[in-house]
DNA sequence: CATGAATGAGTGTTCATTCAT
DNA sequence: TATGAATGAACACTCATTCAT
């Protein structure tokens, strides 16, 4: 009964190291594959240690995608930011090439908000996270282009969405069939973004 | 040891009962989720009962998969085949749709294809499978509607990649988000495809 | 729901094809682990067929170890009525050689007689079956023996136990043993039967 | 998921307990009949509690069986140290006296360790064990005998084994026959040991 | 006589979780 | 805060057996 105070960390600091396990490992080895047991093994603590932090295994989950969900926002606000300059055709082009880069860099935090199904958990309201957040920044990208004249006038909701499905489209399949013959990277998503945009001109 | 049940049943009706039934629970609660029990409750029959059709629980997935691919394929030639006296870019079209009308009709089946991923699963190979084929169909389509001109002519295989990309977006949005707040399914569907191809061009 | 004549065949013939494979699996892989359907498969019947003939598996073991008392005591009184011209030594020393060479030869049957423990299986009463009946024939050739004057009087039953004591020693641990460092088999049978009646005189 | 019991015990303490337990029922049911749920309500615990013990059954035999090699080799020993002013053949006698008692006295460990038939359960290599390392002392003793004269000049390893033989033939009949109508065991054994010594001289 | 369909009980094992320390 | 002890529920799967054909 020897209690192990290997580390004395703030609290914020030891959910943070449990969430970044369980990520790796609802990745790795799907959700229901893995253990309270098995997260704790990967931190180095007992699995009863977890449940000072969470409640239980959902309560990871939960608190797992709303970190997603965060990031993903912010690294679509930050592009979207940048470079007021450039004409309104550019500021989408650029937000458009943020979404799947942000994919392609974070496919585990990308599949958990956009692919795999952790629907069936009561997982927050669905309207009212950060998931679809960005689909807002899109529109608003949209609806500029449209008044600047450098995109055909019609519904921004109806453009907006054809965009995200391209969008979600190249991502997805990318990341999850890496085993494909896709032509190269770089090149298949410069051309997917040119069709999309002129697609709606 | 009574024997409750004796519903002697053809044994391939019997299968396609138990492979519905699994269908309908692995995308409700994901296949890790489903267990014997469950399936056996569903189709109110003993859990060992499955056991006289199916190996194991693997066996019904892969049979599961493997019908699901065929219907996918079939549902694509059968379209591709129809009207051959429209031209190129008419039969290309119609190809779009078909592939997202299978999706939204059969989205039970479009998600175990391309959304849920139970290919960590020795499910087979994953190229030679019919999952891929469709894709050439899409291919072929294309190619002749670049030799036709009604299409820019380019790298076919880049071309479909992307179109590929954009099917495959829309359909799974419109599958895994329902409660999303979209535009009128048939619009968005044609402007999606309309935008697709003026894209090419 | 074809029904597979494959072999008609007597009953009593198919009994002894049961039991035959019954012993083949339940030396080689112990009882409980033999179940009826192995046992089915091994003689190419279905599992139910097994129980047209016996009403469950207990009921195999306990022909089978009727079948087994009766073979091991046959072995015994042939050897025992054999050469009636030899001195009573003689006699007694080739029914202690009857003994052994039977469990040598029949390794199967002699530890499903005397070593394995099926003793938990209300097989019988453990007294009134042919596995003790051996034992009265050895005590026999003792007191003839005896009587001749070519063994040490002693009470009988002592001198009895004892040999058989030695007899079921050197033919069990060869039997369970095989893979243990032995003299000769046969130098070291002989040497054990000649010590055991020179410890006898 | 209320927690039932609580009985805080020594970490050595409970697995002593859960191998007694298992023993009793591996030699009164044979190893495969026996459940872990068995053991845990023979000892009142739930199932799932052994297992914060033993990784799993099979580990629990190992331990069991290293214990009762142990065990029964010590007793060898104990034997074989005592008494050093005696000549070589009253040691010898002490040491086969000494093998009986153990396995009368021990009979679960005994026939554990020689009828029970675990070994194709893969419990560690079965040369090296302790097993076998007890015959090893039995040579000695006669290779003594052998060079102080008391016993005929002969092959000890054939010596060896045959008196083997009669020390196992004994112990392990009087064992798992107790039903049977033995001479009294004291006398009985008395004179398998004296029969025994005097057929090798 | 032989069988396929069906099942309840049971197997070893894992897991999320609780509780007292 | 961290932990070890404990547990009920569940899982995939096997088995002996029954029943109607």
């Amino acid at each position: 009964m020897e209690i192990k105070k290997r580390r004395i960390k703030e609290i914020e600091e030891m959910k943070q190291e449990i969430i970044k396990a369980a990520v790796r490992l609802f990745l790795a080895e799907g959700y229901p594959n893995v253990s309270m047991r098995k997260i704790a093994r990967e931190i180095d603590y007992s699995a009863t240690t977890i449940y000072n932090y969470f409640a239980n295994k959902e309560e990871i989950l939960i608190h797992l995608l709303k970190y997603a969900y965060a990031k993903f926002l912010n690294s679509l606000v930050d592009a979207s930011k940048a470079d007021e300059t450039v004409g309104a055709l550019e500021r989408l082009k650029a937000a458009l090439h943020a979404y799947i880069t942000f994919g392609l860099q974070n496919p585990d935090y990308y599949q958990l908000i956009f692919i795999e199904n952790l629907h069936h958990l009561q997982v927050a309201g669905s309207k009212d996270n950060d998931r679809f957040k960005g689909f807002l920044l899109l529109t608003d990208a949209v609806t500029e282009a449209m008044e600047e004249g450098v995109l055909k006038k019609d519904n921004p909701a109806l453009v907006s969405q054809s965009l995200w499905a391209s969008l979600h489209g190249i991502t997805s399949l990318l990341i999850k069939f890496p085993g494909f013959d896709w032509c190269k990277e770089e090149e298949l998503v410069s051309f997917h973004v040119e069709a999309m945009i002129s697609g709606m001109k």
